[in-house]
DNA sequence: ATAACTAGATTGCAACTTGCAACTGGAAAT
DNA sequence: ATTTCCAGTTGCAAGTTGCAATCTAGTTAT
């Protein structure tokens, strides 16, 4: 594996872990996911501090992920949702789960994602070639943007 | 979306986090992914303080993410590997880092892993059900592992 | 041997972040 | 009018982070 890719600058994952990259942030989404949208819920079901999730909710915010609504019924209440960038999260989130799911915990996760249609598991993530084809680290290599092949 | 999985102890993510979830481990992931494996090399990399670099490492390292390998020629030296353990975050880390392409750094990231044999950027890392099929967000649902269909 | 060099780790201190609990303030319910 | 509820803020103690200087073990040079 070449040493390339010492560029920071040119990298999606600092900005990345900036917005997601603590401790509470993906337990929130996870708790969004889960359809979670209310601040005592996160509260209850997370075990965070109270400043600690209005920080991080608002954080959320402020980034694009969620996005806050006050309730027209009920003015006390707010519903936290997420946004399109939120929702591109849940490959990451996933990912992240599986992993932890494999090594961490001893139990496999449950409840579980399932595909509607045929009410199966989905599978676990994967990186994948242009073509579609599973791959796997050894088959990789850092390239520069300009050194690619053309796709055909 | 049902509001189930609000278990936390029968979840991989705070597993996960609790290994990989704070801002320096996945920057020393990325770089290890790199080649880099020295602790100077990381430290001029990341710009990660001394203490903080030898206490993320040895953390990775105790979490079995990294082996830490004194060279036999000059023990001066040791080297940083990623275990299998470590390889198998690669989705995770790339999920992210295109995450963060895609919405927080305004350039595209550079270099790009390709595929060794057509010299092609890697796809998107997606949700896949498992049949294989791409599938998204609002084609999910929470199921419980019982309530499973099962596989053809 | 001694001195200088190197990679890695440790220590001390200041700045920031976290967690807990008590409190505020507006909005419904009784 | 009072109580309860939801969301959020404030104050303070404890923990974590970042930085600089220092330490240690093994390596090369004299």
């Amino acid at each position: 594996m070449e040493k390339l890719c010492d560029n920071l600058e040119e990298c999606g994952l600092p900005s990345a872990l900036e917005m997601v990259g603590d401790r509470w942030s993906f337990m929130i989404l996870r708790a969004t996911f889960n359809g979670l949208c209310h601040f005592e819920e996160f509260l209850n079901v997370l075990g965070i501090a109270r400043n600690i999730l209005a920080n991080r909710l608002s954080r959320l915010v402020e980034d694009g992920i969620m996005q806050r609504e006050q309730m027209a019924d009920d003015r006390r209440k707010v519903e936290y949702r997420l946004t399109e960038k939120g929702v591109d999260l849940l490959p990451a989130l996933l990912a992240l789960r599986q992993w932890g799911e494999k090594y961490g915990l001893g139990v496999p996760s449950n409840p579980v994602l399932a595909d509607r249609r045929d009410n199966l598991a989905i599978a676990p993530i994967r990186i994948h070639a242009a073509d579609g084809r599973e791959i796997g680290w050894h088959e990789l290599q850092w390239r520069d943007k300009s050194e690619l092949g053309k796709q055909g």
